[in-house]
DNA sequence: CTAGCAACAGAAACTCATAA
DNA sequence: TTATGAGTTTCTGTTGCTAG
């Protein structure tokens, strides 16, 4: 696998599933309407938008099928730019995504060099040509500095965020809640006396806007969350994991865990004991 | 037209016992 | 220690309702 790569242009199933990987992403919405979920916070996307990741981060996008949802993806493993270009060139290049929060820019005046410059990388992606595949990762480095220019621009990053509907309010505030008592005992009662709306109704919301049940979200949180543990200390037991994370039973987890991961936890704790990940130091 | 609640059937999640 | 089978409990999605 190419240390940077750029992703299906059109709908594409498999991206439908909430995810996370270890690698960081670039995310940038050329056209149609979507809502999108990264890790603790909720967006409605516009076109022109474009969101930076850390992979670990659990995020999903839940567009609205009756328009054309076209959007590109680049993953990226940061430490191939350390064979590419000088070391003081590299930090700048690499801070928008190493403050670890995820980042929506609007990229506004800019979305035109945005484009084109996507464009290029795809042509050259695909390119037999030689040295194709270098004068697609240069567009790459220039495409990242834009990214540096944008974040630097206090217009275009989130923090002036538009009017909120009430439905993405309550969204906002469902998610909130799990990110602090995932790994708590976690019922919708709790959630209905938290935040002070019927159950049902939130359900329906969450649902409509992010694509996803309550639990649903949930469990991945959690399932995200194991997997890091499993990543960080190697020493962890599954059931040690599996309470850590907010299961009270060990068999709940191992089967939950198998329905997102396709393996069971022994076995994918014992995959990664055998292939070492780089980016984790 | 949107926000909100309640009830209910069916789906899924939880729990316990037990096997590997 | 971890995974799976099966019965019980809880949640989800739908329908129908009220209120602004």
């Amino acid at each position: 696998m190419r240390p940077v790569e750029l992703g299906h242009r059109k709908d594409h199933p498999l991206e439908m599933t909430f995810h996370s990987h270890p690698y960081y992403e670039i995310f940038f919405f050329h056209s149609g309407r979507c809502n999108y979920v990264i890790g603790p916070n909720v967006y409605s996307l516009s076109p022109g938008d474009l969101i930076l990741m850390h992979g670990m981060t659990l995020h999903t996008p839940n567009p609205d099928t009756r328009v054309p949802y076209v959007r590109s993806m680049i993953h990226f493993q940061p430490e191939f730019l350390h064979e590419f270009m000088n070391r003081k060139y590299i930090a700048p290049l690499l801070r928008p995504f190493e403050e670890l929060r995820n980042y929506r820019l609007q990229t506004g005046a800019r979305k035109d060099e945005v484009e084109r410059l996507l464009a290029d990388m795809a042509a050259l992606q695909d390119s037999p040509e030689e040295r194709a595949y270098e004068r697609f990762l240069l567009r790459f480095i220039d495409l990242l500095y834009v990214v540096g220019e944008l974040c630097r621009s206090p217009m275009a990053a989130d923090a002036v965020d538009g009017v909120r509907s009430e439905r993405e309010h309550h969204v906002q505030r469902v998610i909130d809640f799990i990110e602090s008592h995932y790994a708590e005992d976690f019922s919708m009662e709790d959630v209905e006396r938290e935040l002070h709306v019927s159950r049902h109704y939130l359900a329906r919301v969450f649902k409509a806007w992010t694509g996803w049940t309550v639990f649903q979200f949930l469990y991945q949180r959690r399932i995200n969350q194991a997997k890091t543990l499993f990543l960080v200390d190697g020493e962890l037991s599954v059931s040690e994991v599996s309470e850590r994370v907010g299961f009270k039973h060990l068999s709940h987890f191992s089967r939950v865990f198998k329905q997102w991961e396709g393996c069971a936890p022994e076995q994918y704790k014992r995959s990664l004991a055998a292939s070492p990940r780089s980016w984790r130091s």
